[in-house]
DNA sequence: AACAAAAGTAATATATGGCTAACAAAAGTA
DNA sequence: TACTTTTGTTAGCCATATATTACTTTTGTT
């Protein structure tokens, strides 16, 4: 009953439209420029639908249009694709790094994940895998540790089938 | 260019459909029986979205209404509702007591993100999780270390602003 | 049986996000 | 200059999600 859950719409801009900013930024940073038909390559989507986000976007004050059609962020844009990097990376670093997980999946879901996550939580978890992998005496020996622990069974066991977790909680 | 991006809306259901789903599960623990109405009162909403959205989730297999139109869960629907579940709880956890953050912001992440991840990262974190909390000298060092490690700046610090995860990583 | 309350559903609306096709404007080239 | 290519925009379409209002059906009570 308490709506949390009605929260996961509450992101200002949805998965789609921040990865159109980020199109943006890439773009920018790579090439020096970006104008609509470079982001529809970017992403392989239509210039028309790229031109109706980018509308939006420019609406809602992330993006300029310059009078060439070249497209700028804002200081809100550029915050915000920032923060959805940071999140990206440290998620993505904390899935490879300290779970161990393979590559295909830190970066899904850390892409699925990059832009719902408070930055109080990215902030943290940067903070935990720094502290997980400073080259220290201790924390060298956590990291052993846990790859051992890790392979107390196979690396395809489900560990959470038969209520194993609910029993546990 | 490697569109994993557009993987986002892959999953089956949407957050909203799961948490249907998971609001049938819980109607039938407390109260034995799941009406549409009951679904509605539960995730305060209208009974007539929760029509639509049950009738859809019937038509993918994942409950059934009987003669009565009461509502059950398939066995894909309790498969779906548990491993929600326990990715919800796992993730919450180790939001709590690993990164020790604070209620709200955990369960709310934990809500964005429960029906995103791969069970094998939630299972994966899960290992982690215990391990990190095991009951013996070693780990609970660990967890010492990381709490005053975690205290060289205030909480508020954002350790993420001027870039600094970008020159680190 | 008649009526009222409860529950369900259809029609309608809004928003997202994609597509194609048609067209417009600009830039490059023969 | 005239033709072609590139780029952008608009309109129309489709699908999904989610909500509301108004209507229908079911159920329960008198």
């Amino acid at each position: 009953m308490s709506d949390v859950w009605k929260k996961f719409e509450d992101n200002g801009l949805t998965h789609s439209s921040v990865h159109h900013l980020m199109a943006i930024d890439q773009l920018l940073k790579t090439n020096g420029y970006a104008r609509g038909i470079d982001v529809a390559k970017h992403l392989d989507i239509s210039r028309s639908s790229v031109s109706v986000t980018l509308h939006k976007l420019q609406s809602k004050g992330y993006i300029v249009e310059d009078e060439n059609k070249f497209y700028h962020l804002t200081e809100e844009g550029r915050e915000l694709t920032h923060d959805v990097l940071s999140t990206r990376r440290i998620v993505k670093k904390f899935f490879l790094e300290v779970l161990d997980l393979p590559e295909n999946i830190a970066e899904e879901d850390a892409c699925k994940v990059e832009h719902l996550l408070h930055l109080k939580t990215s902030a943290r978890l940067f903070k935990f895998i720094s502290f997980v992998n400073a080259d220290e005496t201790f924390n060298r020996e956590f990291r052993k540790r846990f790859k051992s622990y890790k392979h107390t069974c196979s690396d395809d066991c489900d560990v959470c089938d038969d209520d194993c977790f609910y029993e546990k909680s």
